[in-house]
RNA sequence: GCCCCCAUCGUCUAGCGGCCUAGGACACCGGCCUUUCAAGCCGGCGGCACGGAUUCGAAUUCCGUUGGGGGCACCA
């Protein structure tokens, strides 16, 4: 088995391209064939070098590796197509010799036009063959005299049957296909050709991608046929949709792999995601690419488009984060974190979230809220009035405890505090929502223990000290103090 | 406009003629847990697009309608 997935390298890996190398690496790995990445550069004005690594960084980044590709080598290199042009050339020669292919002298204006009146009269727009009928002597006159002209492919008569691997035998009208080019005027082969002739030279035995190719694949059938190549098996998948059932684009924001690694999300996660987008799986759904491996088939894709759903994958990247190695999770989320957060703060905020983080791009507002918090709004002031008694027995507390607490350290600290506070009857609401406030300048937030952990003891007490005067004052502090 | 593909809860899906009073997951709603918010656990709401046909029996087969998507380039 050999598959391949070739991008164009004109823009970013977009989700859905994403998806369709992800069931190319799922095939190759279920049945222990290789995968091979080729880029599809034929489109040499839009193509860009600084796009093709990326892609390919994306591709690592997802944990997509290939055995072949141009960064790799491999039996059937060139893995650039535009490397490979002299072979198109050939194959197109070979086409025009056996009176398969013919040149074509129309303008574009010209064929622009076909199409136009094709749409207004309510016919298939398709070329009208006006060169197929040119005289050799003719075509080889004008040729000679320097005129521009495209080789196009004679498309045979009859219906074309094309056996799916998902959606069974699927039947493309013959009169709809009109008469690709499969070398442009420019000499350049055109993209239903250079993939027919690299699929051939690359012994690709599966293509996989999405059902937008359904009619490309007609073509490319005849192609393979004409050019006395095996045809590959095919297997056509749905397309990824947006919210409001439109092709999944950059109008729909975040579209692109590189967009979601930037939100902070983790590749498996979303490798996790376009796997179950679309092909139906057991009860399980959170998966890691091992049992993606063991579990995919081709059959079992779905014929139906599918919508991205952005909840779901949040759901997903949480349960991928709680899966985490504790030291993993915290390299992710510290790294997220303003240079100079202390060690000890980003563990314990790390340890904080690990069982309730939906993403790592939310680490950094999270991190902020705790060590860098507002300033109490007045209402919240006037709740520590009654609990100057707490503030002052915790502070003692946390001015004999070391420097920095861990979790475990300011757990005890915090259950000497509750033990203190049952023997006078203060309820344990009364005794650690104060605290809370003064710590952190809200209602809300993570479990005290981690707090505590997260703040260097100068830091805290300076809160607390802070929280006491307003108290005193019996009114919101008017001096900010130390913050940091 | 022409051609192709698709059609089960809001979303992703299970279902491949009787096991379906249609199962699961996300989302949503409620409860529990809890110093708080989350998370977690438990429960609830919610669907076979419509019309014919085949059959003793249809979510499952066939036809049509409607709806959605895609393609119709000297882009890939």
């Amino acid at each position: 088995m050999r598959v391949r997935f070739a991008p164009s390298p004109t823009g970013t890996l977009h989700v859905g391209s994403a998806r369709t190398a992800l069931y190319n690496y799922l095939f190759a790995r279920h049945t222990g064939g290789r995968f091979v990445l080729r880029i599809d550069d034929t489109d040499t004005a839009r193509s860009d070098a600084a796009l093709e690594s990326a892609i390919m960084a994306d591709l690592r980044w997802l944990g997509l590796d290939w055995e072949e590709g141009p960064d790799v080598g491999g039996p059937s290199g060139p893995y650039h197509q535009k490397e490979r042009l002299k072979l198109y050339r050939g194959a197109a020669g070979e086409l025009l010799d056996s009176g398969l292919a013919y040149r074509c002298f129309c303008p574009e204006e010209r064929l622009e036009k076909l199409r136009r009146e094709a749409l207004v009269g309510g016919r298939p727009a398709r070329y009208d063959r006006r060169c197929l009928g040119l005289a050799p002597d003719e075509v080889r006159r004008r040729l000679a005299a320097g005129e521009p002209a495209a080789i196009r492919f004679k498309v045979p008569e009859g219906d074309v049957v094309i056996i799916d691997l998902i959606r069974g035998p699927v039947t493309i009208g013959g009169d709809a296909l009109s008469d690709p080019i499969i070398v442009r005027s420019d000499g350049v082969a055109g993209y239903n050709f250079a993939t027919v002739a690299d699929d051939l030279a690359m012994g690709i035995t599966h293509v996989i991608r999405g059902d937008d190719h359904l009619t490309n694949t007609a073509r490319q059938q005849l192609l393979f046929e004409a050019l006395g190549g095996p045809v590959p098996q095919f297997a056509h998948h749905s397309m990824v949709l947006g919210p409001d059932g439109g092709k999944l684009s950059k109008r729909h924001g975040a579209s692109a792999v590189g967009d979601y690694r930037e939100l902070g999300y983790l590749p498996q996660a979303i490798v996790n995601y376009l796997a179950l987008l679309g092909w139906s799986h057991g009860e399980e759904e959170v998966l890691g690419m091992p049992r993606l491996i063991a579990e995919f088939e081709l059959e079992k894709l779905s014929p139906s488009p599918a919508v991205f759903d952005l909840p779901k994958l949040d759901w997903l990247d949480h349960e991928h984060i709680m899966a985490l190695a504790l030291e993993e999770h915290e390299r992710r989320f510290a790294e997220r974190l303003p240079l100079g957060t202390p060690p000890p703060a980003a563990a314990a905020l790390a340890a904080a979230y690990q069982s309730s983080l939906v993403r790592y791009g939310a680490a950094p507002e999270l991190a902020a809220a705790v060590l860098e918090p507002p300033l109490p709004p007045p209402e919240l002031s006037a709740a520590l009035l009654p609990a100057a008694e707490q503030l002052t027995r915790v502070r003692e507390l946390r001015a004999e405890a070391p420097e920095w607490l861990t979790p475990a350290g300011a757990r005890e600290l915090l259950a000497a505090y509750r033990s203190w506070g049952k023997e006078l009857g203060i309820g344990a609401r009364d005794l650690l929502m104060p605290l809370r406030i003064a710590l952190t300048g809200a209602e809300h937030g993570p479990e005290l223990p981690f707090v505590l952990a997260a703040l260097h003891r100068g830091v805290a007490l300076a809160r607390l000290d802070l929280a006491l005067i307003g108290n005193r004052a019996g009114e919101p502090p008017t001096t900010p103090g130390d913050r940091s």
